[in-house]
DNA sequence: CCAAAAGTGTTAGATCTACACCCATGT
DNA sequence: ACATGGGTGTAGATCTAACACTTTTGG
């Protein structure tokens, strides 16, 4: 019976949908690779299909009348509820094969979309990479359309994915880890306020080795865009350190 | 009597594209922003309209069963008869309002173009923007489709520019500088064998800045993928410098 | 023999790396 | 008092920029 409400709220986002497909621009798409940062480790954000094990990258399409970077940012948002987030587009992906719907045959039957849905989706996609940079702590995934459950993972640790979205995450990391190494884009994954040592950890986490403390912080505070704050009281048995913000 | 000729072979051009049309993807085109060095100056290869005076990167369209990269290859190959060039995809231009048919109006009408490819042309495109890097000397401008005529341009003497090419011309541009700080790029602008000093005037033109000759000539030899030659005799009163090929 | 451009060597300065030392804080 | 982690200073190594000196070649 809840299973049956579900499919009847389901079968409202295809009606949506369905009306939507005119005013889409067909066989090309935005995938998102949503980054965040918590425990020391670097998270993406994925959603996991009805029915199937098999998890995804937060997907849209872009409207007719639409910058592609309008696009993205307002899928991010659909997703993610997240607004002025750091976004960068960094590749096309467009193999020929790049994606098989072996996967998507059987949970369309399952969720019984239209027919307008299923012809939207027979075709080639060509994808536009974008990543996203965001706050781990501000984010409240959304899930919506196609998915049942959205969760972050570990870069490391990553579950089943559709398509080539490994892949596609693998170079939104080289991208991201090329970033760090002459931007100043780490911050977007920072909460407000940090401490040197937490932005520290997130470098040493993204580009996979370990620096020494007074280097870092000298390089860090040499670039003159930390502003430095009070100090934190940590209730630890040491000094407490100061706390930072980015500034323009 | 030769205008109708022309204008004939074309509309046999018209015939072909039509027949094509159903087998693309619509609203998405590939830009190749092609740069040859020569005269010590950076050019690019450009292509004029018929009938007005507007020039245009050489782009093309994605088959439906081809990889992107393929389909950039093959655009490349049908308008300068080169294959096995560096080329290298680096932005998506999606701007929703980038391609004002105003040019194109016209331009359609007097070359007689059907009714599909009319249709074709009508709405919204995205560019996926590639540059290829090649050796100018062995480039032989094939003109096609809608132009009449493809010559190169000096990078800072760029004529009258369709749509947003101008904006393409100079990304591609700034990705090309940021490639030569850290890849061994250079080289697929050069001929086969080159002297040091041709290679640094390539360097020092691409960005902009000039380097002592001593210390370019360590870096460069210090990399390990320059084959000394023999000797180049230059028929000039000085030593003659030594020839040097790019290996692996 | 001279002018011009190529090749090689050397040194001062800047930058980076590693470590040492001191400071603040809770137990 | 001391263990722990944060903040700062500095010597040595490494890299870079600038220049000097030598070599080759045609006139």
């Amino acid at each position: 019976m809840e299973k049956n409400n579900k499919k009847l709220a389901e079968n409202g986002v295809w009606k949506d949908f369905t009306d939507a497909i005119p005013f889409l621009i067909p066989q090309l798409s935005i995938d998102c690779v949503i980054f965040g940062f918590h425990n020391d480790e670097l998270k993406v954000l994925l959603s996991k299909f009805h029915q199937i094990e098999m998890w995804a990258l937060h997907g849209g399409f872009i409207r007719q009348g639409e910058d592609i970077d309008d696009a993205a940012t307002r899928i991010l948002g659909e997703h993610t509820g997240l607004s002025g987030i750091y976004l960068q587009q960094f590749q096309v992906f467009g193999k020929a094969n790049r994606q098989t719907f072996k996967y998507m045959e059987s949970l369309f039957e399952a969720l019984e979309v239209t027919p307008q849905v299923l012809a939207f989706f027979e075709n080639r996609f060509i994808s536009i990479g974008y990543y996203a940079l965001v706050d781990f702590s501000k984010v409240n995934p959304i899930s919506a359309a196609f998915f049942e459950e959205s969760a972050w993972f570990d870069i490391s640790e990553l579950p089943e994915l559709a398509f080539d979205h490994r892949e596609i995450i693998q170079k939104a990391l080289e991208q991201l880890r090329h970033a760090l190494d002459y931007q100043l884009v780490g911050f977007n994954l920072m909460p407000e306020t940090f401490t040197m040592n937490e932005l520290q950890l997130l470098y040493e986490t993204i580009l996979g080795e370990k620096f020494l403390r007074a280097n870092f912080q000298r390089k860090m505070l040499e670039m003159n865009i930390l502003e430095r704050l009070d100090k934190k009281q940590t209730g630890k048995g040491h000094k407490s350190p100061y706390l930072y913000r980015f500034v323009t």
